[in-house]
Order: structure tokens, then sequence, then C-alpha cells
DNA sequence: CTTGTTAATCGTTAATCGACGATATACAAT
DNA sequence: ATTGTATATCGTCGATTAACGATTAACAAG
């Protein structure tokens, strides 16, 4: 059996790797990742989708504390969460740690 | 714009990161992360899932490259495929390589 | 060949997801 | 106050997901 503590980490971890299920939504992180940060309206002129699906991924990544979004007159300005990242490559790390084979 | 390189990527990790978004899916993994090996009946002595809920979930893993799994008579056993998981961090700290804070 | 065991698949249902256009909200500039 | 711009939310629809019980398939043992 699994502990709760487990289990508590394994919910965590799937609403991470959930948020990071979707090809626009990586795209989106890629682009936060490499220019610091972005404002609303660049991300949405980079991708090749409506300003409303934009907005839905990027409130799909802010639920999931990747990403945060502070209003900036009537833009959001939006970066990555650099701490929920790094718990994210550790929970993997932790869960694949020590890896043997079988087969 | 993206690259169509970057796109095959985010469609891969993508599609990783799926399999990854279940608490069921998580603990399959550890489960074979830590034992080596899994006969599935094992697997579902461990979860509180139905057979056919945690072979459905086993099936996701195999297809997302995850886990290989192999007949062994009436049996089947699992094991993860180090491969697949070592692409995926790979992937992921691509993704992410260089932080930066913003805001 | 029959039986028992193991695992996969089928068929269904409720819930969630992804996409969009339309609309609402928030604020700057005039 | 009005207008324009930027972003969020709403409502809808088709597709996908997760769950389950029931059934089927594959094989070992007798």
């Amino acid at each position: 059996m699994k502990s709760a503590q487990d289990i508590k980490e394994f919910e965590a971890l799937a609403i991470s790797c959930k948020a990071l299920s979707h090809p626009a939504r990586l795209a989106i992180l890629q682009t936060l990742a490499r220019r610091g940060s972005c404002i609303c309206g660049e991300i949405v002129a980079v991708m090749p989708l409506s300003q409303a699906t934009v907005s839905q991924h990027l409130k799909i990544l802010k639920n999931a504390n990747l990403i945060t979004g502070e209003i900036d007159g009537p833009r959001c300005c939006y970066c990555l969460n650099t701490r929920t990242i790094r718990e994210l490559r550790e929970r993997i790390g932790v869960l694949f740690g020590s890896l043997e084979n079988c087969c």
C-alpha cells in the first residue's frame, strides 16, 4: 500500500504533469523560459491559437502554480514560477530515483 | 514562432506528461521503480482500484512507452522503460534549461 | 480437453478537456 | 465621461478520460 504522504506527492505531481500535458502549454512555458517575462499579448502573437484559448491555457498553468501573472495596467505580465518547477523536477527525481532493470 | 523541431519535442513531452498526470499511474510507476519488475496482479493488489482500471492505466503507461510489458505465461511482467524516462527528464531539463526571473 | 487463473478488452456512464466566439472587465489615454 | 486596448470569463459543443462490471483471450495444470 501507498502511504498518505506518497499519495499527496502523487496528487501534487499529477497536477503539475497534467498542466504540462499539452503542447501549447509547453510552448508557452518555453517562451517564458527564454524571455524571462512576457506580456500576454506577446504569447498570443507567438501561438497559432486564439486569444481566448491562450488565456485558458495560461489559466491552467497558473492554477498549477507553474507560472505567475501580475496585472500591469491593462496588460498582464506572466513569468515562470521557478519554485514550483524545481519542486516538480525534484518530485520526478524522487519517483524514479532508484532505477533498476528487471526484464 | 516555434520551430517544427520544437513542436515535435512538445508533442512528445506532452504525451509523457499526460501519462504521468494521474496519481494512480504515478503510484504504479513508483511500485515498478522500487521493485524492479512487477506482475500485473501484484500491482493490482497494491492499488485501491479494480483490475480493469489498473489494466487501463497500465495500457496508458505502455502506450506512452514509459513501461514495457512482457507476457510470461498467463501473467504479464511489467517494468519501467528507463530510456523513455531518461528522455522525459532531459526534455524537461531543456525546456526549463535557462531559467531567469523577471517579475 | 476441461478447469482455473491472469490479464486485456468491451460497452457504458459521468466527468473533464480543448476549442471557439461572444461578452465582460480593467485600465490608459483622451 | 468616452474610447480603445488588453485580458479574462462565459457558454457551448464535440472529443476524450476515468471508472466500472462483464466478457473474452491466453495459457498452465490436471
